[in-house]
RNA sequence: GGGCCUAUGGAUUAGUGGAAGAUCGUUCGCUUGGCAUGCGAAAGGCCGCGGGUUCAAUUCCCGCUAGGUCCA
């Protein structure tokens, strides 16, 4: 169907930004080629040329001379005049669309979840066509029917700040899919053509007169085809694409697959029907009046009407500058600017909550949570954006309430969104919560920064940046102070501009791809047996010490499982991972088999065992959360390593302790119950028909057949790894922690099989040391630690109080708890370190207690006398008194000391000699009065005694404290006692 | 996935390469018939954890942990 010509033309266009353009222009060029033209014409239908965009487009009005976009037509005009005959109600769309199409052998079929698991490109379903992106598309799934109809809803974050300004955006909506998946020969353009014009034309009343169809094209996830447009009254009601095309980088050819992709806006068409002021009015009429009793809101519906035509003006992706678009806007309706904005803005913020609140339930319902990260945080853009809009206006609504109303309004079509309202409403409140905090503390950041004065451009990128303070905020709290904030035009793109800095530096390293061009794949045989360890097999390719083997039963790295090693022939290897489909081994040396020998595999039995135990494991712990916590609970990665495995979940907040037993409990409880697992490969689309899209929690895999790990009555997953036969094998199950790794998003650490026995006794270990250590009774331990920590502070920073009591450890308090999990609770640092921490802690207080007497002495009343009235006048200035003392105790007491006597007598200075363990340290230290009356200096007194002795000897700090170091080894203590003396004593 | 910010008594926090402060709360005393209040005093800090640099680190550097935030 594509000339040679034409397959030049498009051959190297790289983005589908390029196809698209180029397609475009060739497709009308010989529109009789790509266009249903035949039926266009037989319906009345002319060919004409936009005179304001030069698109190409049919109309029955022989003296239209624009097309319909609204750019060219000149705004929305549904509210006028509604040219629709059949009134149908955002259920009804549906209705009547099966009704028109399931005669003609269209297949209803459910929704897909909005949130894409089986889609490796996408996190959201954006368009009804991701249900089948890309495994149908590309023809390695069957596809559910070969004709069918689909109400898919989808999210589509790009658009938020114009949900409610304008009177058509939404995040979320259901697009009715009409589509076909056929071969060449079953492909009948005309045919499609006809059933979507007759739903438009017949189904909603429209006349002819009132439609204009636009030429046009599409590309996208490397396929392309022509489409056409249908709009109405400035409204694009939908986009039939025919999907015919591929680009290959040998350059385009024909699908052998045609697919028809026809997208339309279930919202949209009701709206259009209904001709109400906007979407929502028609979409969602239930909620709003719920809203409606509740803020009293007065919706001046006749001005929204009228300023529905003009808010595509508004459009903030479109629109550089904002201000005159209002202004705009408020001309064209004659109407002052801030009036407009008074009446327009509750309005926007009612319609934009009632919005949100229908995406997040949609979303959360199908497995996404809000979050800081990833797709959740456009959840909680929007869910912070809804937040707002009820606090600006004080309106008392609560966003689970107007979730739990969507669900009733929606039951007729979509009943399952009613099952989890009490977790969204749970998840919801965290996120309230989380929200409110955040505020706060943007609040406090705001008032130091302004209390100290301006706020530069600088600031407040990295306000926002750092803190999610928004300019807007900036500014309004800057007005309670009267300081006038600059927010510059083109903010977002500065904020932009520094994260591209900083990307730059870290460049992703390309990792080296064998060339394995024309060696079969490597056949893998551990897939139903994880004890089938040894085989024989034939080398196909040597590349240095990797190897490549017909077949194998070694299991590469993949699916977040750690690869098996053993041996081949007798060599051993200690790495195995996957290329496209080829297993590749990595011996520890070079082969001493060549290409086509016969060698026997073998794969080491105790790495496998665990590593099997480990990945059932994951199932069954994924299975235990879900089962505690709640059906929010999807796995977000996981890892399995010999020690240990990790499994990410998705969960709105850190696991209490509490909690994390009981899901402990629950897999251990699984692992006993001993049930059989299933291991078998089952078509595709029969697989997600029989378990749901919760099979793909291990993320997307590709294949026409999955391989389906089933525990019954537990859990099912597509999964490739290698699995134990019984749950009972995995021997017993021991989360070691539990980790926010970010919002949304907890990772649990555990262990299964012999790792927890060796983990269980490692601890047993720790323990054992911890009680001969502290010479106590495991029970004791938590206690006798606690005890250690008052202890040992208070001897170092009270010495002055310690009593008897405090020099031993006489606890006979039994605390609750697992021992180590408590003790690093209490000591803030990790179970591996708990032992070395309380040695730590343990010998500091030892070494207090050792110099208590000294300590306590030198710090007592009668010492610190004593020291004065020892003191000398110094010498040539008898105004002042020394103290010249030899000390070996710890600076901090010393200090004390000198605070000490400064307190009743300024006219003191100190100097104190201790052995350090680098050297000799002297200090010097003044009281008030010599510190501000004389010339001396704590400094220069220090820096004289150390270089006297040693020239390399450092020091520093001011006038009135000072510190030196005497590093020479030879020095004696004395004799530098001897020296101060003699320098600062009167003969 | 990448970047940035933050971590100080029970709470909110100030602060600095050189002797850890404030406010609220707590306890005690006084004031009052009692309470609100007022006055006075005290207790309460592994300055998140580990390492490095330094004569000296709560402060600087690196790693970790925890929380926050922005971008894709």
């Amino acid at each position: 169907m594509l000339s040679d010509q034409l397959v030049n033309q498009l051959k190297d266009c790289r983005t589908d930004k390029e196809l698209k353009v180029a397609f475009k222009k060739i497709a009308s060029k010989d529109p009789d080629n790509y266009f249903p033209t035949k039926e266009l014409k037989k319906l009345g239908y002319l060919r004409k040329h936009c005179e304001s965009c030069g698109t190409y487009f049919w109309t029955v009005d022989k003296d239209r001379k624009v097309c319909g976009d609204p750019l060219c037509a000149g705004g929305f005009q549904v509210v006028i005049d509604n040219p629709s005959k059949v009134k149908l109600s955002f259920i009804g769309v549906w209705k009547k669309i099966v009704e028109i199409l399931e005669p003609r052998g269209y297949v209803p079929i459910k929704r897909y979840p909005c949130v894409a698991r089986w889609n490796p490109t996408s996190e959201f379903t954006i368009a009804s066509i991701s249900a089948f992106q890309p495994y149908v598309i590309t023809g390695e799934v069957e596809p559910p029917a070969k004709k069918l109809l689909i109400p898919q809803f989808c999210l589509r974050f790009n658009d938020i700040e114009n949900v409610g300004v304008t009177s058509s955006h939404n995040t979320g909506f259901v697009m009715i899919g009409q589509h076909t998946f056929v071969p060449p020969n079953e492909w009948n353009q005309g045919e499609l053509f006809m059933d979507i014009h007759d739903f438009i034309h017949i189904g909603i009343g429209l006349p002819k007169k009132e439609i204009t169809i636009h030429e046009d094209s599409w590309a996208g996830g490397g396929s392309f085809g022509c489409s056409l447009e249908f709009f109405s009254r400035g409204v694009e009601l939908f986009n039939q694409v025919y999907t015919m095309f591929e680009q290959t980088p040998k350059g385009p050819r024909e699908l052998r697959l045609k697919v028809l992709d026809m997208g339309l806006g279930q919202e949209r068409v009701a709206w259009f029907s209904q001709g109400t002021p906007n979407i929502y009015e028609a979409t969602f009429p239930f909620v709003l009046s719920k809203l409606r009793e509740i803020t009293k809101i007065e919706l001046d519906l006749d001005l929204y009407s009228r300023f529905s035509q003009y808010s595509a003006f508004l459009n903030v992706d479109e629109v550089e500058n904002i201000d005159e678009a209002w202004n705009r806007v408020a001309n064209e309706l004659k109407i002052g600017v801030k009036e407009l904005k008074k009446k327009i803005l509750p309005m926007t913020a009612f319609y934009s909550i009632a919005e949100h609140a229908r995406s997040l339930l949609f979303a959360i319902n199908d497995g996404k949570l809000p979050s800081n990260v990833g797709g959740g945080y456009n959840l909680r853009v929007i869910f912070r954006r809804a937040i707002s809009f009820i606090d600006k206006h004080n309106w008392e609504i609560d966003m689970s309430d107007v979730c739990s109303w969507h669900a009733e309004e929606l039951k007729g079509i979509f009943p399952e969104i009613s099952e989890h309202l009490d977790e969204i409403r749970e998840i919801l409140d965290v996120e309230r919560e989380k929200f409110y905090i955040t505020k706060q503390k943007a609040g406090k950041i705001l008032e130091k920064l302004l209390k100290k004065g301006g706020i530069s451009t600088e600031t407040l990128i990295e306000l926002y940046d750092s803190n999610g303070i928004s300019p807007d905020m900036a500014k309004t709290a800057a007005k309670k102070y009267g300081i006038k904030v600059r927010i510059p035009d083109d903010f977002y793109n500065l904020v932009v501009e520094r994260h591209e800095k900083t990307e730059q530096i870290h460049a992703t390293v390309k990792e080296i791809e064998l060339d394995l061009e024309g060696i079969p794949e490597t056949k893998s045989l551990y897939y139903y047996d994880y004890r089938e360890t040894s085989n024989n097999a034939k080398v196909l390719k040597i590349i240095d010490n990797m190897v490549v083997l017909d077949k194998t039963v070694v299991y590469p790295t993949s699916g977040g499982q750690l690869h098996d090693i053993g041996t081949i022939k007798g060599q051993k290897f200690s790495d195995a991972f996957k290329q496209g489909n080829h297993t590749i081994h990595v011996l520890d040396d070079k082969p001493i088999f060549k290409e086509g020998d016969n060698v026997k595999v073998e794969v080491d039995k105790e790495w496998r065992k665990q590593l099997s135990q480990h990945h059932t494991a994951t199932h069954i712990v994924n299975a235990a959360a879900r089962n505690v916590l709640g059906s929010h609970v999807n796995q977000a990665g996981a890892k399995k390593k010999m020690e240990e495995s990790q499994l990410d979940i998705t969960h709105y907040e850190q696991i209490r302790t509490d909690k994390l037993i009981e899901i402990e409990k629950k897999a251990n409880e699984i692992v006993e119950k001993g049930i059989n697992l299933k291991l078998s490969f089952i078509p595709r689309s029969k697989a997600e028909r029989k378990y749901g899209m919760v099979i793909y929690q291990g993320g997307a895999v590709p294949g026409k057949k999955l391989r389906i790990v089933e525990i019954p009555n537990i859990d099912v997953e597509a999964c490739g790894g290698t699995h134990l036969n019984n749950t009972s094998e995995t021997g017993k199950i021991k989360i070691i922690k539990s980790q926010k790794i970010q919002d949304g998003v907890v990772r649990l650490i555990f262990t299964a099989g012999k790792a927890t026995i060796e983990l269980e006794q490692k601890y047993q270990g720790i323990i054992n040391k911890l009680e001969s250590f502290l010479k106590v009774d495991s029970k004791l331990i938590i206690g006798r630690v606690k005890e250690l920590l008052n202890k040992r502070n208070k001897l170092i920073h009270k010495t002055e109080k310690v009593v008897d009591d405090d020099l031993e450890l006489k606890s006979e308090k039994i605390i609750e708890g697992e021992i180590l999990t408590e003790l690093s609770k209490i000591l803030q640092v990790n179970k591996e370190n708990v032992l070395s921490k309380i040695r730590k802690l343990y010998s500091e207080w030892e070494q207090s207690k050792e110099n208590l007497n000294l300590r306590q002495n030198l710090l007592s009343h009668k010492n610190i006398n004593e020291l004065k009235n020892n003191a000398r006048f110094l010498q040539g200035d008898p105004k002042y008194q020394i103290v010249i003392e030899d000390y070996d105790l710890p600076k901090k007491d010393l200090q004390k000391v000198s605070t000490n006597i400064f307190k009743s007598s300024s006219n003191m200075m100190t100097a104190y000699i201790s052995k350090r363990e680098k050297g000799i340290e002297v200090a010097v230290m003044l009281g008030p009065d010599p510190l501000e009356e004389s010339d001396y200096s704590a400094y220069n007194m220090v820096m004289d005694c150390v270089k006297y002795f040693d020239e390399n000897g450092k020091g520093g700090g001011n006038d009135s404290y000072s510190t030196g170091l005497i590093f020479d080894s030879s020095v004696e203590k004395s004799k530098v006692k001897k020296y101060l003396e003699e320098k600062y004593y009167p003969e």
